[in-house]
DNA sequence: CCTACCGATCGGTAGG
DNA sequence: CCTACCGATCGGTAGG
């Protein structure tokens, strides 16, 4: 049953270097040495090996959110936590948060439906981050969509230029990230 | 003459939609009426196709920032021009711009080595933006690589949710974002 | 998990 | 710009 396991590992690292598309069964049968057809005996068709991936990935954005926000009521520690969070989902599976971010869209339109209904209340639980922060006095008065959504560009961005074998740790560029961050955010003479 | 912008104009639109490799060489005739085949009397090969967007892209980004450090002298006019100028890239051509962003890895290698020395050439011009603003003292001393990061993720992903037929003008959206940035770089009691 | 195969579609070309 | 076609490869299946 392992198996299941290991073609997702390799589909993930092979859809994160070409794509979804550029991506043949062949391509992932080969890597685990099998024949092409071979992997029909684990999944049903390609389209749910991407699901798999995505769908997993989303999970865990969600899972890690919600653990900060049961945690951690103050907001900025909420702010903290929660970046950190999304930065180490990122950092510590970053083939599928590639494909993630990247081929979600080339999955069939209730799925893709699915996706984006995830990432919308994904983005809810940071908005309330942000609107606690200024319903508290400790955040200045910005627009919270809007904010939320700079916020969250810093955050989705990282896959994109993260290497796990630089020489900085993922927490350390998370937490300088959000300090940077949460200076444009907290009041002057708070924090 | 003006068939190749038109082939250039649909393939932006599909590509962007679907993908570069999920969309075929017969999409993009079918939407100009033309047969699949047609099409090659105006283009060489499909990877020409989307070199000619990206590059178009690349080189509209480069010529923007360009025109602002011309212009401009002062960090933080130098970093709302530059902000916005890079909205209204993207703005302006939401299509091309997604598939800069999303397809580039497509490419032959030599193009995707292009496309790398390019875009280090833009980030080293935000970077420069940046370590002037502290040097002059006006913004406060932090990580120059960190902060464009942090700047140009914010700058980037905007194409993932900016719709034109919105409420607000990307302008008025650019305007905003950069002031929230630079309220986390620029020194207390300054600006 | 393999062998052998299916129909469909792909990018691209020749010849007009 | 069309017709007609090329070889290659695709996702997926049957039968063992």
């Amino acid at each position: 049953m392992g198996r299941l396991e290991d073609i997702c590992q390799v589909a993930e690292r092979l859809f994160s270097e070409r794509g979804y598309h550029a991506t043949s069964i062949r391509d992932i049968a080969r890597k685990l040495h099998l024949q092409g057809g071979s992997l029909y005996a684990h999944i049903s068709t390609k389209e749910d090996l991407l699901w798999e991936i995505v769908r997993r990935a989303a999970e865990q954005f969600l899972q890690a959110i919600e653990a900060v926000l049961r945690q951690e009521s103050d907001p900025v520690a909420r702010f903290r936590g929660a970046f950190r969070a999304h930065v180490a989902v990122i950092a510590r599976n970053l083939p599928a948060a590639t494909v993630y971010f990247h081929e979600w869209r080339q999955l069939s339109p209730q799925r893709r439906e699915a996706v984006l209904q995830q990432r919308d209340l994904y983005e809810a639980m940071w908005r309330e981050i942000v609107r606690g922060g200024i319903e508290q006095g400790v955040f200045r008065p910005v627009d919270v969509a809007m904010a939320t959504r700079a916020v969250l560009s810093v955050a989705n961005w990282f896959y994109q230029w993260y290497r796990p074998e630089g020489p900085r740790s993922a927490e350390s560029i998370a937490d300088e990230l959000s300090e940077l961050l949460l200076a444009g955010l907290v009041k002057e003479g708070q924090s």
